[in-house]
DNA sequence: CGGATGGTTGATGCGTTTCAACAGAGGTGG
DNA sequence: CCACCTCTGTTGAAACGCATCAACCATCCG
């Protein structure tokens, strides 16, 4: 049954309709070579998968069958709550991995917050590796420090900042994340649900939060989905103020 | 200068002062012998130590050069924030183990709530063990798997919780992890600050929603430090009202 | 053109913080 | 041994910030 759902996502795939690409397509599609071993194995057992916008890729307590890595997109991990609430625990965006290490079961639901493009690993294979390569499961623990350490600031900024200094923080953190320098504009690939759902706000909260930045000139914005950040400096004193 | 530093907190040590004691001291305290090999590998590279109230024991960014296993007393994980604000990550209790699988540098500060004892285990003699034994580094991810899951739902408890939910969902937490039963007493191993640091909430706020629980009948307090919670069940209830 | 969707702004109420006062436990020194 | 102090916990009153409810605008699409 469970296998059914994975294969009718599939069904999803544009690329090639119906059956997922190997991975070797990838290469042309992104441009990126495989640039070690381990990665190199990895893209052999890797095959495309497209899951169309606010779409669930898996959900918490489903049995873990795939990993994967972003293509080209935006997926949000969150939690649902009895009551219909919603928390992100975190974006993830082109390059960014999900799904690995977990056991048995993953711990929270993983949708498509636009259109994304993922290589999906099959967990078996993928657990096959860690065993055999070296390499493989000391850059997966890696890859899930990094997010703990990322967790970790998220709960300072739930439990100690006020609505402005989320907004604040989150503005930066997408604007690095982007690669974006101070004066350029930036998508933001979520909307204001989902950064509300990711701040512990409202969508109302985070629209005030943001038209006040505009207001007092610390950043602009052509359209709603497009930010740019006048001033780093000045943001990161709205962030700390957090008393 | 770091070596200094953590050379002087073994002066801490209570059991023979001065010297870290082997591991096999720990035997005789705990009544705990090793189970399996990667245990046993573990306890012949560690070393006692002691930490008295609200000391710290490592700070964030400090070198990893330990990993530690508490036998007995509380330690906190926290970050601290510009402006002396303290965001609680989690609380650690006897058995549970802190540092591992840090790279570089510690990701937070861990101090101790109560008088601790914890075993410290060298942090490079960690890293060879857990390359040259199979299970050990199975073990550390699953470990920090658990982390992430209890992180995740704090996160949903910061961010969509009200503070009487908050403070009922983090009774039910302690109880759970002492192995409480209904309507049994048990103590709360940290003060009214901590647990606001932990919920995100003022000391004030904390106070006042225990006293409701109380007023309400669904806890009871012989003492401010200890609890009974008289309906699981009821509690369950205060939690899931999230909205 | 009409309806749906996402974003923005305004008015009001509620919950938490803040500030303040006080109570009880534990420790110290006269 | 008691007076005194400190520290932690508790409660009250007032201020403030965010959520809520509601209206409105812009864009997109049939």
């Amino acid at each position: 049954m469970v296998n059914a759902t994975v294969l009718a996502r599939y069904e999803h795939f544009s690329p090639s309709k119906g059956s997922p690409l190997p991975f070797e397509a990838i290469g042309k599609l992104t441009g990126i070579a495989p640039v070690d071993e381990a990665e190199d194995a990895l893209q052999r057992i890797g095959t495309m998968a497209r899951f169309g916008r606010d779409t669930t890729i898996f959900n918490e307590g489903d049995p873990v069958q795939f990993c994967y890595k972003i293509v080209s997109g935006a997926v949000r991990r969150c939690k649902h709550t009895v009551n219909g609430r919603r928390q992100i625990s975190d974006f993830l965006l082109a390059g960014d991995c999900f799904g690995f290490l977990q056991f048995g079961r993953y711990n929270c639901t993983a949708e498509a917050i636009r259109d994304a493009v993922v290589i999906a690993y099959p967990q078996i294979q993928v657990e096959r590796l860690t065993r055999t390569m070296p390499g493989m499961g000391h850059r997966l623990v890696v890859l899930m420090s990094e997010r703990l350490t990322s967790m970790q600031d998220h709960l300072v900024r739930l439990g100690h900042q006020a609505a402005k200094e989320r907004v604040a923080s989150f503005l930066l953190l997408l604007c690095e994340r982007l690669g974006a320098k101070e004066g350029e504009c930036f998508d933001i690939p979520m909307n204001r649900q989902d950064m509300a759902d990711y701040l512990g706000l409202t969508v109302e909260t985070v629209c005030r939060a943001l038209s006040e930045l505009k207001r007092t000139k610390r950043i602009a914005a052509p359209s709603p989905q497009e930010v740019i950040i006048n001033n780093l400096d000045a943001l990161r004193t709205v962030v700390d103020n957090e008393d």
